[in-house]
DNA sequence: TTCGTTTATTCGCACATCCGAATATGCTTA
DNA sequence: TAAGCATATTCGGATGTGCGAATAAACGAA
């Protein structure tokens, strides 16, 4: 199989990669997939300031991850493809095999 | 459902997350997926300096996404868990559904 | 139109990260 | 042990990114 042409390893990186890539971003993503939401209660939510919500909520519509939608007096936020929090979820399980599995290697002393 | 604990998403973001979020890194990672390799042979492989492969490598191994073992006079390194792959993958095609979505909304005039 | 709420942006600064070049270290093998 | 190749690290500088505070802009309601 050859390898992935850069263009393309580009492209996931600057939308995708990048945009995972703040734990701000992250709580962000997982509190849009429970239902969508306007800034200010996003930044009540998760003890956030209404500006920097605001600054991660512009970077990841742009990246294409979030769609916004004014409703009345709010701009609602959703989440553009909900698979990404599957995605996370991966990511967290295999996070979490790999270091029970080197905290087992750890815990028994080698049998010299 | 409740949100996931802040540090879980802490270290979901110090060790994959972020390692991710380099286009080098992402093809170091693709390229390990093919076979395990050593330093030199990834330089080449890549076109990439041999130092800037070996910083790669040391954040991808402190991040347990890569492990490493000397084989010989050279020191092979394979993907902890290549399930690794199988999650940009899913990025890649989330991002590709993404763009080809709003590629079709772009195309298509607003009928009003 | 005007007020008030909601959201977005700007500015300056601090911090992290990446790279190239050079060099140091480590290990194998003869 | 010594030579030589493979790998790791250091350094300086450039670049990118995040934040807080303040403010601007946008929009709905009266």
């Amino acid at each position: 199989m050859p390898l992935i042409p850069l263009e393309e390893i580009q492209l996931l990186h600057n939308y995708i990669c990048q945009s995972v890539n703040d734990p701000k971003r992250i709580q962000i993503l997982y509190a849009l997939g429970e239902q969508p939401m306007h800034v200010t209660a996003l930044a009540d939510l998760l003890d956030m300031p209404q500006p920097t919500v605001s600054r991660h909520l512009a970077l990841l519509r742009q990246r294409l991850l979030v769609t916004s939608e004014r409703s009345g007096s709010v701009v609602v936020y959703s989440l553009t493809d909900p698979r990404i929090l599957d995605v996370l979820d991966d990511m967290r399980r295999i996070l979490r095999e790999v270091l029970e599995r080197q905290a087992g290697v750890l815990d028994s002393p080698s049998q010299s």
